[in-house]
DNA sequence: ACACAAGGCTAAAACGCTTGACCTTGCTGT
DNA sequence: ACAGCAAGGTCAAGCGTTTTAGCCTTGTGT
């Protein structure tokens, strides 16, 4: 008795056909309540589970989902996506969906492994975190017809789903903070490889412009591709090379934003006092770094788990079309402070 | 002609048999070069691609492995466990596996999912991240023959599989260079759900014993379950109330050894000025704490690559029992320095 | 007594692939 | 001339479910 029992030997047992037995496994109310306890105690009698793949081939759904991240360096570790597979993993957990995870790397464009992962059937339905401005080959989801929603991006003038944060309002919530601060001449660290980047470094440097600085007072460098510390780091020297008398320093994510500090900190500066520094996600570390950090909220956990709950209605085909923004908002802490009239 | 193509359209494409068009398919050496041509051009025109669920029920294979993490505080954000499952993605790619995720939540555990994930064969191995001291339900893979491993984790007396960095050594390298620095009064952070982070606490103050310091003069805090950065700020709060001439702080990972910098520092205390403290992991963010943090370099990437290469062999048969240990080394930074005499 | 409708269950056709056994054909060596 | 064999394919039996049409009982109204 080496092989695992299958759906026939739970029915010869029960004495019933196999239909019967599948159907009290589908919860089906079309069963007696007598066949199904008889059934269910075979199956625990067994220790039944049917076979995921055999269920999978017959029923048309792999109760799987694909979630694709950027190819960043050691990706999994990074807390703005983990944050939001967290929500997406959870709202999975709760529909009895497994979470595949994925990377856009050479290979996985180029074998169109995006599209193959739809025609070979192993997902459902597929989730593209925070992907590239670059990332072209995605607009064949305009046509086929496939569960699919981009999270926290979006492709300008684009029929694609997606969902994403509300980057101009980042935007125009953190001008407001440091403006009111009194800072005039600013350095603004921004990821330039999406198209929310994008959309905040714009908007923020126009709501400036639109409180009375001026353009020349507002320097924008790029982060760099990954959006990490050493990038904030690299960025804060260059902002403060062109532009020594910037009082404040907006990022464009939290860990530049660390970046920045340290490198700030390392010319013997002083945040806020010589130079306010402000974020934008405020995770978790925001809290304890030193000083801790201003930053703009943004609930990736919740866009995680909304994004997953709407793509499985897709595949359901309960829902069509889906474009949607969520809300952020401003949270205080040390890292910006009135401007240092010294350094003006 | 709306349906997705089959094994079958090929086959009639090309005037073969269903098997041949498998067999070119899985690279067979079997089929001639002219035929396997024919075939793959058929296969291009129709942008065919096999059904995942079908192939897997034929060859007893889903082609996926299971990596179970513990329920931490929205664990995918966290560094340790994403640099782990980094290097199991890669290898997992390599093998032309796919990565599924799941947390061991008290779901997860009272309905049998770790065992139930074989049995329905939705998985050909698991892979499970620093399981807890008290997940006792593992070793039900002790006797069941699953292709099973625990990465970084272990359970004393057990046969059960692990891949584990040598926390022992790491203890005494750790011990080392805090006493050669001339602490004799050392507070250490432990996380205390795990058998790796006791066995670490244990050598490292029996080491710093067998070095000369006075047993009373270690004290030793429980880090909490997280391991997190707010844990390691309460603990060393704890720490410094019961022994205000502590000198240094080991802590049991980097996220800790922040959060007690963080500490330190709100008590007008400076690192490693007053107090050295000192982490484990290396994660990026050590380089970029303030100061930098001196840790023990833990490879995590790399552990979690031989993980999964170990247990996709187990599930090919080419191994059978595995158990290693995987060397760590120190890195020295700036938040550790020579003791500050005036505290003695 | 009979038509008819539920209710409860079953038969059997998918679902789309893998794989070991078997069949052909053309060569070898003797 | 022929057994023996390798190369290249094909056959068909699975793999373990879901699902729909339909079959057999009962019970109900007339």
């Amino acid at each position: 008795m080496k092989k695992r029992p299958t759906i026939n030997d739970i029915a010869a047992e029960c004495g019933v056909s196999l239909s019967t037995v599948s159907l009290v496994l589908n919860n089906n109310p079309r069963i007696s309540e007598k066949t199904r306890l008889k059934v269910l105690a075979a199956v625990e009698k067994y220790q039944y589970q049917p076979n995921t793949q055999a269920r999978a081939l017959a029923s048309r759904s792999s109760r799987s989902l694909s979630v694709i991240v950027p190819q960043l360096n050691h990706v999994f570790a990074d807390i703005y996506f983990g944050e939001i597979v967290s929500g997406i993993y959870d709202a999975a957990c709760e529909a009895e969906y497994k979470v595949m995870l994925d990377i856009a790397n050479d290979k996985f464009v180029s074998s169109q492994e995006y599209i193959n992962l739809m025609k070979s059937r192993r997902a459902d339905a597929m989730l593209f975190i925070a992907s590239s401005i670059s990332d072209d080959y995605l607009k064949v989801f305009e046509t086929a017809r496939y569960p699919f929603l981009l999270v926290n991006h979006f492709f300008p003038d684009s029929s694609l789903n997606y969902i994403t944060l509300d980057y101009e309002d980042s935007a125009m919530q953190a001008s407001d903070h440091l403006v009111n601060l009194g800072h005039r001449v600013i350095g603004v660290i921004a990821g330039t490889n999406t198209y929310t980047g994008l959309q905040f470094r714009d908007t923020f440097i126009d709501h400036c412009v639109g409180k009375g600085l001026k353009r020349k007072d507002i320097t924008a460098v790029d982060g760099g591709r990954d959006w990490s510390q050493e990038d904030g780091y690299r960025a804060a020297e260059q902002l403060l090379a062109a532009h020594p008398k910037i009082t404040a320093i907006m990022a464009g994510n939290d860990r530049m934003a660390v970046g920045a500090m340290s490198y700030v900190h390392s010319r013997k500066l002083k945040v806020p006092g010589d130079v306010s520094v402000i974020g934008v996600d405020d995770i978790p570390t925001a809290r304890f770094s030193n000083p801790p950090l201003t930053t703009i909220q943004h609930p990736l956990y919740e866009l995680g788990r909304l994004a997953c709950e709407q793509v499985l209605a897709m595949f359901r085909n309960d829902i069509e079309r889906y474009q949607e923004v969520v809300p952020v908002k401003l949270v205080i802490r040390e890292s910006t402070g009135p401007v240092n009239k010294d350094r003006l």
